[in-house]
This record gives C-alpha cells, sequence and structure tokens, in this order.
DNA sequence: TGCTTTCGCTACGCGTCGTAGCGTAACTTC
DNA sequence: GAAGTTACGCTACGACGCGTAGCGAAAGCA
C-alpha cells in the first residue's frame, strides 16, 4: 500500500497534536453539545492554532466522526455462553456507549448530516458503523456453532440476514435513547431479547420468571 | 380552556403566514438541508420579514420540528387483514415518509439537538413520536382481536410492550435508511416482518417461498 | 374614533467561518 | 553541516448568519 506516498520529506505531522485535538473534540461536545462547538474554541482546548485544525480535516462533520469513533474501539463481544445472553451483553455495551453525552449529541447530528454528504456518509460507515456489525458477525457465528441458529444458506443470504439483525438491534437502542428518551434497563432488554427469541407474541408476553 | 387568554385585541396574527413559513421551511429543507438552512432565506421564500418569524418561533429547531410535523398528519393504518400485512403496511409507509428529503435532513437533526434541550424534546414527543406510536397501539389492538397476540396483562404491560415494539420497528426502518443508508425494499420489509413474527431463526432462514 | 397588536423594513453589534500571509520550527536529503 | 521541504503558531481579514431594536403603517377590536 502507499498510504503517505506524497510527502515525505520535510517536518511531519505532531501526532500529539492529533490526539490533543480529538481529546479536545470530545470535551467540547461534552460542555456544548454538537450545534454550539466551534472549531476555534476546539483549537483553543487542544492548545493549537486554528489554521492547524483546518489543514487536517476539512470541518466540524469530519472532526467529530473521527473524535467519535475512537469511543467504538472499546466494542468487544465475548463469549457470554448463549446467544440471548450475547444479545444483551451487546445491547448493554452499545447502551452505555450512547449514554455519553459526547456521542448521543453527536452520533445523530452526523448521520443527519450525511444525509447530503455521501463522503462523510463513507467515513461514518467505515470507522463507526462497519466497528458495529462486526459483533452483529462474531454473535451470529457463534449462535450457529452452538446450533442456536440455522447456518446460512449462501453468502448472500448471510449478509443480508446479518443487515437485518443489526439494523433492528441498533435500530431499537438509539430509538429508544434518543428518540423515545427512555433508559434502556433490564426490563427492556429482556423485551428485546425475548422479541428477537420468539418474536412478538413472545415480546408481548413475558415468562412470568419474575414476580 | 383558555389558550388564547393574553391577547384577544388587536390585530391578529396571519394564519396564511404560518402556513407559508412552514411550507417555505420544508422547501429550504429540501434545498439547502438542515445545515445550510437559514431563518433569513426562509422569511425571504415565504415572503415574510425575518422578525415576523423570530416573533413566532423561537429558532431553528422549533421551526423545523413544526414544518415536519405536518408530514406525519397523513400517516394511517388501514386493516389489512392480517398482523404481518399491517406491519408490513406501516413500514413501508414509515419508509416513504423519511424518503423525502425534508424529512431525511431534518428528523435525525432535530433529535440531536434534543438530547440537550428538553422542551424541544417534548415538541417532538407531542408532534411527531406519539403520532406514530398512535399506529402501534391501533395494530395491537387488531392483532389481539384476530387472536394473532395474547392478550396483555394489566395496563402498566400494555404499555411497556408497546413501547418495545415501537422502538424496534421505528428504530429500524430509521437506522436501515439513515444509518446504514440502504433502501427498505421488499425483502427487507419481508425479512422484518419475519423476525417479529418468529424472531432471528425465521429471519435467518425465510420461507423458501421465492426461489 | 381610539386602542391594541401585528406587520414590513432597516440597521445594528456580535460571533463564527474559512483563508491568506508571514516568520519560525522540525525533519529529510545531499 | 547546509539546503530544501513541510508543518506550525500567529494575526488579520471579508463574508455571513444571528437575534434584536426601533420605526411607521396596517388590521382588527371597543
Amino acid at each position: 500500500m502507499a498510504p503517505r506516498s506524497p510527502a515525505r520529506t520535510g517536518r511531519p505531522r505532531s501526532a500529539a497534536a492529533d490526539a490533543a485535538i480529538l481529546e479536545a473534540t470530545r470535551a467540547a461536545l461534552v460542555d456544548l453539545g454538537w450545534s454550539k462547538l466551534t472549531l476555534g474554541d476546539v483549537a483553543t482546548r487542544a492548545g493549537v492554532a486554528k489554521t492547524t485544525l483546518y489543514r487536517r480535516w476539512a470541518g466540524k462533520n469530519e472532526l467529530v466522526v473521527d473524535a467519535v469513533a475512537a469511543l467504538f474501539d472499546e466494542l468487544e463481544l465475548p463469549d457470554r455462553g448463549s446467544l440471548a445472553a450475547d444479545v444483551e451483553y451487546v445491547v448493554r455495551q452499545f447502551a452505555a456507549l450512547l449514554d455519553r453525552p459526547e456521542a448521543k449529541t453527536a452520533l445523530m447530528a452526523v448521520v443527519a448530516e450525511s444525509t447530503r454528504d455521501e463522503p462523510l456518509r463513507a467515513r461514518i460507515r467505515d470507522s463507526i458503523v462497519d466497528r458495529q456489525k462486526r459483533l452483529v458477525l462474531v454473535g451470529r457465528a457463534r449462535a450457529e456453532a452452538r446450533g442456536e441458529l440455522p447456518r446460512a444458506q449462501g453468502a448472500q443470504d448471510a449478509a443480508r440476514s446479518a443487515d437485518l439483525i443489526f439494523d433492528v438491534v441498533a435500530g431499537a437502542v438509539v430509538h429508544r435513547m434518543l428518540v423515545s428518551g427512555q433508559a434502556v434497563d433490564s426490563q427492556w432488554v429482556h423485551g428485546l431479547v425475548a422479541l428477537l427469541a420468539g418474536g412478538l407474541p413472545s415480546a408481548v408476553s413475558p415468562l412470568p420468571s419474575d414476580a
């Protein structure tokens, strides 16, 4: 690969500045939220000149995507023993991430912007969405190995069903927290797991396990 | 009630101006998108003074919510004969709504803003979210009457499961279209309906009805 | 005929944007 | 070590949208 073929001489860009800018962006998101965040303020917080910031990012959208994408590095899916437990784990993990004020205010905003900016959409997909979708693939492979789910017939069907599951699970969590504005508590998570396991009838009448 | 007790004399506000402003807002959303929309431009398009606009709406957020909320007036749920058909109908209807450029760019943006603005969240809930949720209640009541779903035991459980279903269905559609950026086509809708009917196993291995 | 409120218009201070220009710092190559 | 190249900090700038104030005129009530 040739990721850095142009410009191999001269003073290199400061990696410390990159880290400081992204950290300052997250801090500014917490303090000000998306709409009141200004690049001048971020530059001041990071201790760099505003021009330095503009040399590396085209604008607010790209900067915030990169700043928030780092939060998704910690996503993982250890084997919890069953499909239901795996689903519950990943849902709680995603909910905890969305509970952070910097993620809450930024994610929806950049997605909204991406509806009119195809390169931005691609950036979000590469650095955020695909990283989440990987967890679905891992969980589904495990469930197949356990015999909890039938093996997909063909790579195309496998990809389609994975996309569907991803949109349903991630979409439900996002909608619950940001649109309905309610907490992802145990009761809700168990209801969602029941729905995924057995469909609507299972969700409407949950097992009478808890009083 | 006393909705208009203050100010009952003097020149009344022009209802035509209200309609023109909201229509101009939707047109501006189509042309410019959320981020580049300016109130001055909306005022010019509507043929009113900028000050008139500010006398009626506190800012961009509130104006856009009202402008987009009107799109949700046409939502309805005729009896399609079965739970699956009702779900498919409402999903397609919501997807068609989200396909409009003015809705696409505005809905996510105002939801993002609402994470740091509680009154705005309440306005969104009253004028948009609750209007969607009503369809879920209608569809569930019909399914119960048909015997497709067990009757909810207690009003609290009924409300909880309705909220869950709403977040799953609406969240899935929104996530599919705006985050994954893919179309809500027949294949996807049928997969979602299968998942809601029978859970993940049904979604992974769809009925071999189509070649 | 007054009284009250809204309307269109103009003008303003404020803050952010994104860029240009400069001198300096850091690193590579010869 | 010297020359060349690129990044950096700093300052300054025009452009633009924001949200408000003040005015005279218009439209409806008493």
